[in-house]
DNA sequence: ATTTATGCAAATATTTTGCACGGTA
DNA sequence: TACCGTGCAAAATATTTGCATAAAT
């Protein structure tokens, strides 16, 4: 029968761990159910303060060191958001970008192909491999766009 | 007569300070005078080093609120590269994107078009108006990218 | 003479690290 | 049992802020 989803995850990082001598542990698990259950870009201390009301017991820093590992392991992507901020979020998620907001900081969900001729182009003309996931494009959502112009209608 | 490039950056954002009811001081000059002569992205850390060796009293402090009085008035803008770097810059210059390499944190200039057709379509699709020089690509330089594979020739 | 901006120091915020102990395999 | 990861506390970083003083206009 078909688990918990989230079940699912956490036995497969579980395994993935275990093939490297490394282990699943409380606060991996932790880290692996908050990103799986809200499937969103959490920030390191939006990860902190789900994990606490998960367990208590689970002390910050060991939310940045269950991030780094499972980073390392490919479960887990960061991704940056203009100002300073990481973002992670399960890798296993379908293919997308992110626009974030400049003024309420909303982040919006881009297709996933949107900058794959900019990668082919960056690739021939520069030899740059684009990584189009790894940071948010900017600008301004449509809710706040009325409100850069004064008077944009007659 | 053609005065130094540095003072003529000076003396416009000085104008426009004045007819702000602001002043051009010492700190905004070191800052001006940095940006003006490297003519590139610094982070914070870089001004207030690169402001240190023009003039060692003015305080870390006074560059950050330097930098943003300079923002604020549109003489200098900022970009964000990647892990969780702010880099500023002078506004002025000819306009062009940027990519930083996640592994070397090299900055590569990119045509300042590349991402036009992607900001249209961003504005035609979700209504969201791109600022496309905010933010840096990210991705993988050219040197760095042999590196990736560990074997790629025979 | 006014009023803004500075220098300083302390407060904040964020992430990292050394170490002894507890938990996983 | 072996040793990896945790909790804790402190350190390292980075940025912001309150306040008296200096400086620009």
């Amino acid at each position: 029968m078909p688990e918990d989803p989230v079940e699912a995850v956490i036995e497969a990082a579980a395994a993935l761990l275990r093939a490297r001598g490394d282990r699943m542990t409380g606060p991996r698990r932790a880290v692996l159910t908050v990103l799986a259950l809200r499937q969103s870009h959490l920030a390191p201390d939006q990860v902190v303060a789900a994990v606490a009301e998960l367990d208590a017991g689970v002390h910050r820093a060991s939310v940045y060191r269950a991030l780094e590992a499972l980073s390392d392991l490919g479960v887990v992507q960061h991704m940056h958001l203009g100002h300073g901020t990481t973002a992670y979020h399960l890798a296993a998620e379908h293919r997308h970008l992110h626009a974030a907001c400049g003024r309420c900081g909303a982040v919006v969900d881009l297709p996933g192909d949107l900058l794959d001729d900019v990668a082919t182009r960056l690739d021939d003309v520069q030899g740059f491999a684009l990584d189009p996931a790894h940071v948010a494009l900017s600008g301004t959502c449509v809710r706040c766009r009325p409100d850069q112009v004064s008077g944009d209608r007659p």
